[in-house]
DNA sequence: TAATTGAGTGAATCATAGTTCACTCCTTGT
DNA sequence: ACAAGGAGTGAACTATGATTCACTCAATTA
């Protein structure tokens, strides 16, 4: 006789799922890729090693299911900053900004899941993750560039410089860590004057733009 | 008694560590990182397992030295091109032009060497390595500053940008493979022209500057 | 309440990769 | 030619971390 599973149950354990992959997260944010290990992983969350497997098949899985979503959750948020921006220009700003400042806010947790590696499996996630990211950078360029915002250019490796150089100004293992919020929204400007500039926009509205555009708020489960 | 070496043996032992240095740049050129495992390389290098312990306490000082070999060719590959140009504008162009193919010509290994990590010791290595990049830059980029060309800016920050760039732009996994050496040019140009927009070049001659830098001569020992 | 299902456990097992070392045999010195 | 030293070997050992599975027990059903 097969056993239904109540309402109490399969809240529970969705509930159980989601405490591992906020282990996982946290212990990516604190330690990086190594350090997310499935007997540390299922102490954080308050089981037993074992009960991983009920829920994922394998750590790849996990991994696998961690760098979706938060790659969801960044993609969103790029997404939402940029239609709240008035025009194609901003737009990319804002895309830019938001990005880069989310990324500073979880520096570790960001270069773990975006530049270390993994296995292949989780390698091809990631890949389909900075590609997602890409192709939204790369979208806003070529809308600019269509406006006439700056000159015609490889798109495709101008986004990729940009997440580059975002990475790598901010997050990377170079970028000094910023002390208070004030100089953390002066890194990002940097950052992201830069960026506008490597595209060839020269503006001078354009640091108003940075300027002007707010730090999204937090919004990690 | 003890035994003396001979100039014959001296230098058969001296190839034997040269040979097991290149065989563990090689795995890491095809496989990364993690392919450099000490039976592999061995193997690679026509010799046993236990034999690289003979030449290297530890596996980390195997990856050290790797490291340590490569960082002192890029630089002064840097260097030596930077020193050759007529002034502070096109010395930085030469840096980036010289960083950028020769990356591009090595693509995974020096992703693997810069990007890729290790365990502790080797990471601070490799910060080290990047730090070396970052102060060749910065240097030129504050040079170039100080004689005008482009507006004062935070020199840190903009050579880490660079290096971002440069790096998710030609060797980094979401760049497209070049195909033949014209479109490797072309790419190495597109990255190095964005790098001087991102700094504020707005001069017409850099483009100028850009097209004049040949390709340096591959010296990979 | 008794029987049954399946979530949870964690010690045992497996897999992988780095490291050691007793041994072989070439090289050197007499 | 012979003895001694030391380079080279590779099977065995160690360490780490993922995965399994026989078992326990709370939740469910009859």
């Amino acid at each position: 006789m097969s056993y239904r599973r109540t309402d109490n149950v399969i809240r529970r354990m969705a509930a159980r799922q989601n405490a591992i992959l906020k282990a996982a997260r946290d212990a990516a944010a604190e330690g990086g890729m190594e350090a997310v290990q499935v007997m540390p992983v299922a102490e954080r969350a308050g089981i037993a090693a074992g009960t991983v497997y009920r829920y994922f098949p394998s750590k790849t899985d996990l991994v696998a299911a961690l760098v979706g979503v938060v790659a969801e959750q960044e993609l969103s948020a790029m997404r939402r900053a940029a239609s709240a921006a008035p025009g194609p220009l901003s737009a990319l700003c804002a895309s830019i900004v938001t990005f880069a400042s989310r990324a500073l806010r979880a520096r570790r947790l960001v270069f773990a899941l975006l530049a270390e590696p993994a296995d292949p499996q989780v390698a091809a996630l990631r890949q389909d993750f900075r590609k997602s990211i890409a192709a939204e950078f790369e979208a806003r360029i070529a809308t600019a560039m269509a406006y006439g915002h700056f000159p015609e250019q490889d798109t495709g490796r101008a986004a990729a410089a940009l997440i580059g150089a975002v990475l790598e100004g901010l997050v990377g293992p170079l970028a000094r860590p910023a002390a208070d919020a004030a100089t953390e929204r002066d890194a990002v400007q940097t950052v992201t004057l830069l960026s506008l500039r490597a595209l060839g926009v020269n503006d001078p509205r354009a640091r108003g733009l940075v300027v002007q555009t707010a730090l999204p708020p937090r919004d990690h489960a």
